[in-house]
RNA sequence: GCCACAGUAGCUCAGGGGUAGAGCACCCGAUUCGUAAUCGGGCGGUCGUGAGUUCAAAUCUCACCUGUGGCUCCA
């Protein structure tokens, strides 16, 4: 007898065996009704898999995360089930279950097209209106080889079965699955969903095998969640900083120039160097010390630094300078790793900070160049703290604090992520064991909530990782710490101890924007366009209401400039609502409105960018004033 | 790099073997306006590039370039 102890204390006792169903049953035709699988001592099982064990059981309902998963695994398979309908000969891969949905790989001779995906989608609302039932039955290898015979892709995987592993298959009505479970009961519980796009995927992810038609759908319990989103995909679609990077003239990218090289046009210069004059501020403030390093350089340096043994793929073809080859580097550190090196260093220099704007080339393929996001050149605001085991807590500490208050001042709510020893590392696994303790120890001083990202270390050391989370809930890239045992070593560096003799000393980068082109990207699908006012490449325009008015409008341009904003006058031949129009497309925080009244009473008439006809009057002094105060505190404003 | 799709005026897009279209933008003129598009006129394209099929190609074929969605990759 199996012992299931239910999350109200109570107890039950169920022969081995026993389907969970009966379980459920037990408890109440209503929850039997309202149940999509259960979990039992931590594994979610469906409502026919014979229980093997007993422990914790708890029902999962729509209201259950967990219930998601198994509604869209299930997706998959009828997604499948109508494939095989529509297209007996289509292979199947695999079909899991992913973030907001699923998706299901197939082997086809005739890619899919749009079509393809309404016809498979009209056909899917068939299976689901038959309301098979998925039925689960555990199975023999040969006999498994036997209902697979037809499906290489399937047979594949059935080889990798060891003899003590259960083989499960699932059938909905004429589809049958190899599969671990869990379903939903029937067909008839996939309700809102919807196939988004096909896309090619290479056989069990490797680039060496064939590539299979991926059809990708999202899925939910109600309605609200579907159409939620796939409003949520629209937002994001209506943020695209290429498609509003077009509209507000920030960058544009050239087939002359090649793909994946950013051409910043005066607009996107001037967000782009707000942000460089925000952070040389705030890091000289934090203690470093700027430097700069050339854009080409030997290789020598990069045989040195190992990135040409590890990367050379990644990095652009040498060119050929008296003989020598020379490389766009890839990468600041041997730079400042050199600067480091140009003289002795005493333990009583260190810490040493440097800084530098760098700008990087990588070769990137070409298939994964998109917008700012991912290119072939560009500026890292990178930096490397040369320092002693020691130093390391203290270090850590001060470059959490320097993130903090960069991210707040761009208004991005944060998280952080410990990643620890991969795989393939270098170093003795004591010394990681080590550093990545310093780092825990660091976070846990200091209440800082983080998650493991475990083997998700660069191969040199561990790092921290900040995620940023932006207006719409997306998870970004953001500041990275890293932990370097490897150049020390590589280069050599060295420092004279108190006790004159030499040391090694331990190596940090980090980033806070990470890549410039890719942050600015990122900013502008945050904001939607909408820059905060110190962001915002024009800030004020002044439209006068009319011609008479042309020349006070001039003497509120002036007024704001000399205040240091970005005022611009709009006193073009069109009307004022056309003109308050282009303001608004234009993303303008603050429109100045002046007519008569303005003009005699040393005034303006305040739109702020979306607040539509709701609008302040206030004297050109108390404007210029309030202008100049969010200004100089960066306010994430209007 | 791989799979699929796309490329027509500065932008957004229609057309789809027989004389290249619209709206916006831009230029000119009129209009001088109180909070999201005033009116009229004009300029603008070897239909991504190159080959091929055809009496005839923006349209069909092929190759290449660029972009888009994924896969793979991301020091």
């Amino acid at each position: 007898m199996l012992t299931l102890r239910l999350p109200d204390g109570a107890t039950r006792e169920a022969p081995e065996g026993a389907l969970p169903r009966e379980i459920v049953a037990s408890i109440g035709s209503r929850l039997l009704r309202d149940a999509i699988a259960v979990e039992v001592d931590g594994e979610v099982l469906d409502l026919t898999t014979p229980l093997r064990k007993g422990g914790a059981f708890r029902v999962l309902t729509e209201k259950d995360a967990e219930s998601l998963s198994v509604l869209r695994h299930s997706g998959a398979h009828i997604l499948a089930t109508a494939v095989r309908r529509l297209r007996p000969d289509a292979k199947i891969g695999f079909g899991p279950s992913i973030e907001d949905g699923f998706y299901y790989d197939f082997e086809v001779e005739e890619p899919f097209t749009p079509e393809d995906l309404e016809k498979f989608e009209a056909e899917m609302r068939k299976v689901i209106a038959e309301k098979f039932s998925f039925v689960r039955e555990e199975v023999s290898q040969p006999e498994a080889q036997k209902r697979f015979a037809d499906d290489p892709l399937k047979l594949e995987r059935l080889g990798e079965f060891s003899s003590d592993e259960i083989i499960s298959t699932y059938t909905d009505g004429p589809f049958v699955d190899l599969c671990r479970g869990p379903h939903v009961p029937d067909t008839g519980y996939l309700k809102h969903f919807k196939l988004l796009h096909t896309a090619g995927a290479y056989w069990r992810g490797d680039e060496r095998r064939q590539m299979l038609q991926r059809i990708y759908a999202t899925a939910w319990f109600r309605k609200e969640d579907l159409e939620a989103h796939l409003h949520r995909l629209e937002e994001a679609k209506r943020r695209d900083h290429r498609a509003l990077s077009q509209l507000l003239d920030l960058y544009s990218t050239d087939a002359r120039v090649g793909p994946g090289l950013i051409l910043w046009h005066p607009k996107g210069a001037i967000v782009r160097n707000e942000i460089e004059n925000y952070e040389r501020a705030l890091i000289l403030r934090h203690g470093y010390e700027l430097v700069y390093t050339p854009h080409i350089v030997s290789e020598k340096l990069f045989q040195i630094s190992g990135h040409l043994e590890n990367f050379k793929e990644g990095m652009f073809g040498a060119m050929d300078v008296d003989g020598a080859a020379y490389r766009p580097k890839p990468m600041n550190c041997p730079g400042h790793i050199c600067i480091y090196q140009s003289r002795q260093r005493s333990y009583r220099d260190l810490p040493i900070r440097y800084a530098e704007f760098g700008a990087v080339y990588r070769y990137e393929r070409s298939g994964v160049l998109h917008g700012m996001m991912r290119v072939r050149g560009f500026t890292q605001d990178d930096a490397h703290v040369f320092c002693t085991l020691e130093q390391v807590p203290a270090e850590i500490e001060r470059l959490m604090d320097l993130c903090d208050e960069m991210l707040r001042t761009f208004g991005y709510p944060y998280t952080i992520e410990l990643a620890t020893r991969p795989e393939k590392a270098l170093g003795s696994p004591e010394l990681w064991k080590q550093a990545e303790a310093t780092l825990a120890d660091v976070l846990t001083k200091r209440g800082q909530a983080y998650e493991m990202d475990e083997g998700g270390g660069a191969f040199y050391g561990p790092k921290l990782d900040f995620k940023l989370i932006d207006a719409i809930g997306r998870k970004w890239q953001g500041p990275t710490v890293q932990l370097d045992f490897n150049l020390p070593e590589r280069f050599g560096l060295e420092y004279t101890g108190a006790d004159n003799a030499a040391h090694r000393p331990i190596m940090l980068h980090r980033v806070l924007v990470g890549s410039m082109e890719r942050f600015v990207g990122g900013l502008i699908e945050h904001f939607a366009g909408a820059f905060p006012l110190w962001l915002a490449p024009e800030q004020v325009r002044v439209i006068p209401i009319a011609d008479d008015f042309r020349e006070f409008a001039a003497s509120v341009v002036r007024r704001l400039k000399a205040r240091g904003a970005r005022a611009h006058l709009d006193d073009r031949s069109e009307t004022l609502n056309y003109r308050i129009r282009d303001g608004e497309t234009m993303k303008v925080p603050y429109m100045a409105v002046v007519g008569k009244r303005e003009a005699e009473a040393d005034s303006i008439a305040l739109r702020v960018r979306g607040a539509g006809k709701k609008q302040e009057i206030l004297t050109v002094a108390d404007f210029t004033a309030r202008v100049e105060d969010e200004l100089a505190t960066r306010a994430l404003v209007p």
